[in-house]
DNA sequence: ACAAAAACCCCATAAACGGGGGATTTTTAA
DNA sequence: TTAAAAATCCCCCGTTTATGGGGTTTTTGT
């Protein structure tokens, strides 16, 4: 018997998982959480050996609920529980120490059989989000020039912004208007899908345009 | 029906996976290779979707095959099929180009599933080693500086800054008041010597703080 | 030759930020 | 037990960004 807490501001969901955990057999639900606010002092008390963690919620989101846990109590396995399918969110759920990560979408049968896997030993992941890890994992080694198509100007500018300098001091730097740097930024955050200096400099890091 | 090549060098295993494989009436195995001598020109006529590959082989082993099966046919899917469990293997047959890795031990019931699994767009590989790969995901990105002591609330803020949230976000979704992350930023900014988002997020990627 | 892309410049406004002061309460560790 | 560190909250003020719009002049590729 697996004792197994539960995060996931989706309540409906959430219970209707704690039914199919406990109608196993294999699996005891010790707590049931709606947010991460009480969710140390439940895993303190419960010390469940598995914790399903949504990764959308209000407050603290599950990435960083991650990180927490395994901080205090790093002998209890995280699985992810989320919608998304992106590689961003795969890569810094394991990077927090998750041990799986598992889709919403998953038909119930899969989800139990992937959590089974688990106890045994594996990391629950369905298919498609192995996939990804491998590719995520040959990218980290290899070299990931993932093309935003900048210009150079754009290029050179947006390393004067990860260098932390302002418009002013880039202008100067580059004997330019503020406003034409201004004009640049412009069409690089639509480029880089951003919305702001600090987004602009974390993109560029995350995908090593710097 | 999956067209399917095997290789292995070890006859007896080689035939029955075939056997397994035929009856499941999933898969039509194309060819069946002792060595690797002429998998690229059996490759080149039969182009099946998948190829079982054993690693250790008389003359060319399983991993440089894979490379070479790759660099010719990029679109054929190369699983391993092998006893080793290990690090090193598992890390060079991904490097290699492989998209899953099947232990020999594993019950051919799941064999199949893990196959089948791959047909519908997934990575086929038994839980351990997922587990394996996640393990040395988490390695590349090995983290070296906790030297800022940036306490665990500043240390979650500036993730959240890193994200590209405002002030006004990052209190909301903690449930405090701005005035707080305020605060909590001006004595992040001292530790890191940093006077701005955009500085500490760049900070915070190159110290590899996040 | 000509269209497209890049590079350049300007204005106005609202929101967000940075730096300077404070303060109290709770937690942690010597 | 007590001092330090962390966490919480508040005000002011000037600067910087973000966003919306509007342009002109080089390059560059076909």
């Amino acid at each position: 018997m697996t004792t197994i807490g539960i995060v996931d501001d989706n309540d409906v969901l959430r219970q209707s998982m704690q039914l199919l955990l406990e109608n196993s057999g294999n699996f005891q639900v010790v707590f049931s959480l709606h947010d991460v606010r009480t969710l140390l002092e439940q895993t303190e008390i419960f010390m469940p050996r598995l914790l399903l963690m949504d990764i959308d919620m209000p407050g603290i989101n599950g990435i960083e609920a991650v990180k927490m846990v395994k901080k205090d109590y790093p002998s209890v396995e995280v699985v992810m529980f989320t919608v998304f399918e992106d590689d961003e969110k795969i890569f810094r759920s394991v990077m927090a120490g998750a041990s799986g990560y598992l889709l919403k979408k998953t038909p119930p049968a899969k989800l139990l059989e992937a959590l089974d896997d688990f106890v045994h030993g594996g990391a629950p992941m369905t298919g498609s989000i192995a996939t990804r890890v491998l590719q995520m994992f040959r990218k980290q080694t290899t070299q990931t020039a993932e093309s935003f198509n900048l210009s150079p100007r754009e290029q050179d500018i947006l390393t004067g912004i990860t260098d932390g300098k302002s418009f002013k001091i880039i202008a100067a730097e580059r004997f330019l208007s503020t406003e034409t740097v201004r004009s640049h930024v412009k069409n690089i955050y639509e480029k880089l899908h951003v919305h702001s200096k600090a987004e602009a400099v974390a993109k560029a890091f995350r995908e090593k345009l710097v």
